[in-house]
DNA sequence: AACGAAGTCAACCGCTAATTT
DNA sequence: GAAATTAGCGGTTGACTTCGT
């Protein structure tokens, strides 16, 4: 990517692809000052980058125990069941996946699951089509708590709650799974799941 | 070998939430 | 409590690569 000259009285900012010189230095920084407010990282560690880009640099690439490469089947099963559970929040998603990236994995399931998904959903749909007369599945809290056995007091249902992970090891996804063994019927899809 | 189509992925953008002043 | 600043998220873009003809 070229960078772009946006007006002549602003400084302007390096936009595009990151060079090596540029991710020395931004590593360096952060070695040293840590992690903490970008914009003020960018500046000092002279970087003719806006924050956000710097975050972003670091999250996504340079950041220490980054694993880079070919997604495993474990990987692979672990992303679609998150996913029909949890939707497009890939920064969840990627929490359960040590050293992926949310943005990885967006960009695996776009150019990837998505397809996988569409092309079983069309073989599932064709091989059994649901009984006319049968409605869609709905979970309630109710199914949701009592799958994943947290106990939750009813009637305070809090979806953050819900899906904060922070206390649980990487792949303590026993109550994930066993949530998603509630629907093997083969003709659901997630669009005819909700929890209400 | 040449060219266009399709796929991949790093980076950007716009927005909201959280934190600080 | 309000305003400003910073952090984080998900959607989108576009350059580059690979594949098919």
């Amino acid at each position: 990517m070229a960078p772009k000259n946006e007006g002549s009285a602003k400084k302007v900012m390096n936009k595009g692809a990151w060079t090596a010189e540029e991710d020395q230095k931004l590593s360096q920084y952060i070695e040293i000052h840590g992690a903490k407010r970008w914009k003020t990282i960018a500046l000092k560690a002279g970087l003719n980058r806006c924050g956000k880009s710097c975050r972003l640099r670091w999250l996504n690439y340079l950041r220490p125990n980054i694993k880079r490469g070919n997604i495993s089947d474990a990987e692979e099963d672990l992303i679609l069941r998150l996913h029909k559970l949890l939707g497009n929040r890939w920064s969840l998603i990627a929490g359960r996946l040590p050293g992926r990236t949310d943005n990885e994995i967006k960009n695996y399931w776009n150019s990837h699951l998505s397809k996988k998904i569409n092309n079983k959903e069309k073989t599932v749909l064709e091989a059994s089509t649901p009984p006319e007369n049968m409605p869609p599945k709905i979970y309630t809290r109710t199914d949701v708590e009592g799958a994943r056995g947290a106990g939750t007091s009813e009637g305070n249902f809090d979806i953050n709650e819900f899906f904060d992970f922070t206390a649980e090891g990487s792949y303590g996804l026993d109550w994930v799974n066993k949530f998603l063994e509630l629907d093997e019927d083969p003709w659901l899809t997630d669009k005819k799941v909700s929890i209400v």
